[in-house]
DNA sequence: ATAATAGTGTCTCTAAGACATTATATT
DNA sequence: AATATAATGTCTTAGAGACACTATTAT
């Protein structure tokens, strides 16, 4: 056996047992001074009844990123939203059925574009980036129970996003196209779980030059209207 | 079928394909005015003759940290290191033999503890966290060729402790218990790739509290010896 | 006119960078 | 004594926070 050619023609994947491989995507929105993220309960065993991300097996020929497409496409129709890969997760007990490892990805929505999705409310016990579990509640404000560990992988997605936020403007991709920095402003604040400085916001947003302006207003509430802005992809000098 | 336990009882697994999930290890050392990474030349097929990360396959009752963990003790015969998951790479053609997912891991070393690792120095060719794949030079500065992917890990871990720097000591974990604050600088601007004023350097390790003075000073060069820090966990208030 | 928020100007405070000075070791 | 780096002190500068003031809309 000398060439890897060769090699590879009789190579033998072996009988050894393998791990099934799963995408689950934190799909997350920010409305009603809150993070929300998409929840499905689960009909069916294991953990059915209580309430999962949105999540698919890995085809055997499809990479994690068209994976985690697939299911925005699949089950939120949408697509061209931000993306990322999270986390993985590899614990042993985290599925009943069989060892399962989980790709975890987040993404980032304008609600508006997908009115049909179940968005639920997240309560974020933790300040900071401390990190921890993060549950949902539903309309009410009670817990809602979580499948599996979907609780550490929402607590994971939103140190993450806090983290992004100090050097990143990633709140850009939770709203219109269209947006004042208010709206911009509050999105960040509802991330942060902590109000930011108007001034000193406005400042760093327009000296970071990855905001133009529209020179449109906001059709306004009662009082004067506010200018509206649009994200300027970082120009190549 | 009513039950989750008679669920599970009655659950097929199935016979669809699974792919093989493995985890690589980026194991890092700063030293010589460079970072190195150990690799080792694969001696069989596939991509033999060429430098891989150390890796295995997570074994199918085995956590990802504790596959990271086994090659660390395994490999490198050291524990308690520093060490985190760093990004799941998963496209189709990273390995000829079969679909393999590798969940890398990054590590980091003081290279006193792990004089007999094979560690080989990294030309990182962009500035700051740019980010893209990073290659291995030789002794005589000539460039390894790398297995698989394993160019994009090791970028991607110098991307990741890059953007840690800014905001956590992760330079400790590269250093003896005992250090000069010149020491922990060096490790900073070699990572960095760029100088760093002294002062504010100082100011700012001083500041945040997690050095703590020893008293003892460095058995010197031919100059006056700086005071030795170690490491200070964050006190619980 | 009044209410409400948008947007500007300026003062203060903090932290980083620059630089000068003093301290302490080796040769 | 000469040299090299450690460590301290102070001035300057840049950016964040605070706050006052003006602008513009709806009612």
């Amino acid at each position: 056996m000398s060439t890897e050619a060769e090699f590879l023609a009789n190579y033998d994947a072996g009988d050894f047992e393998r791990p099934s491989v799963a995408v689950d995507l934190a799909l997350l929105s920010v409305f009603d001074d809150a993070v929300h993220a998409v929840l499905y309960q689960r009909d069916r065993h294991p953990a059915a009844g209580r309430w999962a991300l949105p999540g698919t097996f890995v085809g055997i020929q499809e990479s994690l990123d068209a994976t985690a497409t697939r299911i925005l496409r699949e089950r939120a129709k949408i697509e061209g939203v931000y993306l990322e890969q999270l986390y993985s997760f590899g614990g042993l007990g985290r599925d009943p059925r069989t060892r399962v490892i989980t790709v975890a990805y987040y993404a980032l929505v304008d609600r508006a574009r997908c009115p049909d999705l179940g968005f639920h409310r997240l309560d974020i016990p933790w300040p900071g980036e401390t990190g921890g579990p993060v549950d949902a509640l539903d309309a009410q404000g009670a817990p809602l129970p979580l499948a599996f560990d979907h609780a550490d992988i929402l607590g994971m997605a939103i140190k993450r996003i806090r983290g992004k936020l100090d050097y990143t403007p990633i709140g850009f991709q939770l709203l219109p196209e269209r947006f004042t920095l208010r709206a911009l402003q509050t999105v960040h604040e509802t991330i942060l779980a902590r109000p930011l400085n108007k001034d000193s916001f406005r400042r760093r947003m327009l000296a970071s030059a990855q905001l133009e302006a529209t020179g449109e207003r906001e059709d306004s509430a009662r009082h004067r209207p506010a200018e509206l802005y649009r994200f300027a992809r970082r120009s190549a000098v």
